[in-house]
RNA sequence: GCGGCCGUAGCUCAGUCAGGUUAGAGCACCUGGUUGUGGUCCAGGAAGUCGCCGGUUCAAAUCCGGUCGGUCGCCCCA
């Protein structure tokens, strides 16, 4: 809309203005996903907005669909070439390396609640400046490490409201005995099976292989049936780790599904791959996913460091999770003051209130006491405190309480006591 | 990057097909009915470059073209 005139202006595409009720709830699942994370030791780390473009070419590989056509790259005045950040994992890896922090105790446990950049064609759960939180284990590939990783996700989705099933896959690692050859099989499986595949699918696998279990042309979903899967060819090392992290899963009750057709779409992930799936996201059904990726640190120039993590969309969580009780924050107490020198009274009120921690308010655009008192209603406060000239000279002032109608003076020393909780 | 659908008050939409007096409704907002009492009701008020640009026409929200935006899908992903 705002093409043409300078005094009128729109968000950039893909792009949200957070506003009242929504931000009140947008607020309150970010909250409740640290709390969440942080109970199982992931420490909060925030990280720049953007990065040397290396960190995602290098961290998240130039294959990747996201590295080559979605990044928003611009050069500086110095003339670096920098990237706002289209992901969470390579930027944390970076800065773990940077400030030695694998020199510690291991693994390093980090969450994170940060705007994302991706330029693509938005559309429903898909944003340009999106949300993601996320949690990074470093530095174990103990498979017990998956397990938690993935309990956790999983866990602060059911306390949120979603009910997400959970998709797993090993994928290997990178490997001529492990994924790599399992990769060249699967390609001269597919060479041999072309005639029956569709004909986009056939051009396709050249580049990626994996990405033909994900089509969805009815020719080729139904070649893919007896295609070679992955789960069955990776290595022994490898096959071992998944059962164990099945196994851990199992011990504490998290559901989920082998999805051998599961791929993830950045070149760091390695053995373990996971999505949590949803419904009511439009065209996507993936609230969030996540897996291992040893191979990270050492592309980043790192020592040998092994890792994994996931990234939920919160603005996925949100339209997969009704709303809830909590999840606005409503003042306890509205003081109606009619009057200039109420008024006054009115401030100091709300100020001792707050300064105990009572959520107070009070109304400041001069409007008189009906208009007040429909304030203090969509405030959602509790209790009304209505100071006139009455009220002043007796030093009381008059505590409705908002459900019952129910009216009492209460000594001005006395109001906290009243509306206090 | 590609395709379908859609842009009319803050919001949800009617009106567009068959162009024609001051462009409407509901919700929300403000005021009054109630000289100091919200949530219900009644009355009134304010609020719109009909996304934008251009074309056709005596006349365009309405028809045509372009453009921007939204939405849904493809690709891919959170």
């Amino acid at each position: 809309m705002a093409d043409d005139n300078e005094r009128s202006f729109s968000a950039p595409r893909g792009t949200n203005d957070l506003l009242p009720p929504e931000s009140w709830r947008w607020q309150a699942t970010t909250r409740r996903a640290m709390d969440s994370f942080a109970l199982a030791g992931y420490a909060p780390v925030e990280t720049p907005l953007f990065e040397h473009t290396e960190v995602f070419e290098r961290g998240v590989g130039e294959g990747s669909e996201v590295v080559g056509k979605q990044m928003y790259t611009f050069e500086d005045r110095g003339g670096r070439s920098l990237t706002l950040r289209p992901e969470g994992t390579a930027p944390v890896v970076r800065a773990l390396l940077e400030h030695g922090l694998d020199r510690g105790p291991l693994p390093v446990k980090l969450a994170y609640a940060s705007a994302m950049f991706r330029q693509e064609r938005p559309q429903k759960g898909r944003f340009r400046q999106f949300f993601q939180v996320g949690i990074e284990a470093i530095g174990s590939d103990g498979p017990i490490v998956d397990a938690e990783v993935i309990e956790v996700g999983w866990r602060f989705l059911r306390d949120a409201g979603v009910e997400p099933r959970l998709l797993l896959n090993s994928i290997g690692h990178l490997d001529g005995s492990c994924r790599l050859g399992y990769l060249d099989r699967l390609r001269k499986w597919l060479e041999e099976n072309a005639e029956t595949l569709d004909e986009e699918d056939r051009d396709r696998f050249a580049t990626n292989p994996l990405r033909t279990f994900d089509s969805k042309e009815p020719a080729t979903v139904e070649t893919m049936r007896s295609a070679p899967v992955i789960t069955e060819h990776v290595c022994d090392s490898c096959r071992k780790h998944f059962e164990a992290v099945r196994a851990s899963l199992d011990d504490v009750s998290v559901p989920y599904d082998i999805d051998p057709t599961l791929v993830r779409g950045l070149d760091y992930y390695t053995r373990t791959a996971f999505e949590y799936v949803a419904d009511g996201l439009g065209a996507q059904n993936a609230v969030g996913g996540g897996g291992r990726y040893d191979g990270l640190s050492e592309s980043l120039g790192g020592p040998p460091l092994p890792g994994i993590g996931f990234a939920l969309g919160l603005d996925r969580i949100l339209l997969a999770r009704p709303a809830s009780e909590g999840d606005d924050a409503p003042v306890q107490a509205f003081v109606v003051a009619l009057g200039a020198e109420a008024a006054r009274a009115a401030f100091r009120i709300v100020t001792d209130l707050r300064s105990i921690g009572i959520g107070a308010d009070m109304d400041h655009s001069g409007r008189g006491m009906k208009g007040q008192m429909k304030g203090a209603d969509r405030s959602g406060a509790r209790y009304a405190v209505i100071i006139g000239d009455d009220e002043l000279s007796a030093g009381e002032a008059t505590i409705r309480d908002m459900t019952s109608g129910e009216q009492r003076p209460v000594p001005f020393a006395e109001i906290a006591r009243s509306v206090g909780r």
